[in-house]
DNA sequence: CGAAAATTTGACATGACTCAACTGGAGTGG
DNA sequence: CCACTCCAGTTGAGTCATGTCAAATTTTCG
């Protein structure tokens, strides 16, 4: 079990004393998936938060026309759950999947809720992450708008840029919300038009 | 000035004492807006974050081709800001402006962060806030995923019956990505088969 | 090595956009 | 009260970005 990389992410943001540390520890737990294993299943509660310390996880839904989108990639120093079913501790409507081996830290709801309230700069802490993500989730929004596909993809190259070598092409065009043919298309003429 | 839906507002999340009332009306203010006016503008850093008392807000900016996209309304009892700008206090990529007169109850970034210190509850509150902001944000990335430009504004219509009256349609389709005769279009659609 | 999975390529289809013309109210001023 | 303009909305013809389907090729991995 590996916790370190879990407080040093933690340390770029808040300082813990010993005694919250340990308590952090108490409330939180170590869990190793293997590759192709799921954390949360679509029907099922998602119970726990994760903060990856190795791996990669997606995070996919099934439609009605039963094709499957990608919402989210997580990799390491990352946090990963379907964050609606985990608040409301309802039925998720998202499916987290292990794209490699993926260990993580975890916690459950009335963790959080604990933790949060013995450690005020942890609730602190999720605030402000929760106020980047918003901005993240906002900003492809805007790329939706006013990107083409080709534009989109080459944001999400710069963007992210250790995640596409990670994961096959398709899971790329799910990513982005086109096929993958599409996305194929897009690559050759890249290739074909520039460096 | 009229403070008390702000009051009500929180009521329905967390129960604050005279002595917490107190510090917070001292460290907010009102302000009323007409229409037409911004609140923001692009370029310049968003210093407020407004809970709104009545009237109507667009969040929109321009994009490379001069083109506009509307990004969110807010009305009575929603928040309204560029989070992105407030939190990093940096320019803004957005305009806020108002579609009817406006007042609102508004706090700089570090009168939030004052509130926060001294009324821990409040906090709490704009946790869960975003979180749900967070998970309407991406409910809309999955709508944009999986649904034609006719669900989306179906969808649109069914989640927010209260503002397709208030705003002009050319800027309802601004909000769903899609051109104003397109969407044109689809109501005379919609009437021809339904109804 | 062989089978299965992932990617590429091409022909064709379609949802949504563009542009331009038209309709119909809502002022505004004479 | 009419004439004029302005703005929002409608309609239609043509176009373009992206999707669909199917076959061919390459890569992965047991």
């Amino acid at each position: 079990m590996n916790y370190a990389p879990f407080l040093n992410y933690i340390k770029n943001f808040v300082d813990l004393n010993e005694k919250e540390i340990t308590f952090l520890r108490s409330y939180t737990n170590y869990k190793k998936y293997f590759k192709g294993q799921y954390i949360v299943q679509q029907g099922e509660v998602c119970n726990h938060t994760n903060f990856i310390i190795s791996g990669c996880t997606e995070n996919f839904y099934i439609d009605q026309k039963g094709q499957e989108h990608i919402v989210t990639f997580a990799i390491e120093n990352w946090w990963s759950s379907d964050i609606s079913s985990f608040i409301t501790q309802k039925p998720s409507d998202f499916n987290v999947k292990c794209l490699e081996d993926t260990e993580v830290i975890q916690f459950t709801c009335q963790n959080q809720d604990e933790i949060f309230k013995n450690i005020p700069k942890m609730e602190t802490l999720f605030r402000k992450l929760l106020e980047k993500a918003l901005v993240s989730s906002q900003k492809r929004i805007v790329n939706n708008f006013s990107l083409s596909a080709k534009d989109q993809y080459i944001y999400f190259k710069n963007q992210y840029p250790n995640i596409e070598q990670r994961v096959p092409q398709y899971m790329v065009a799910s990513y982005l919300g086109i096929t993958k043919e599409f996305l194929s298309k897009i690559k050759a003429h890249l290739v074909k038009n520039k460096s």
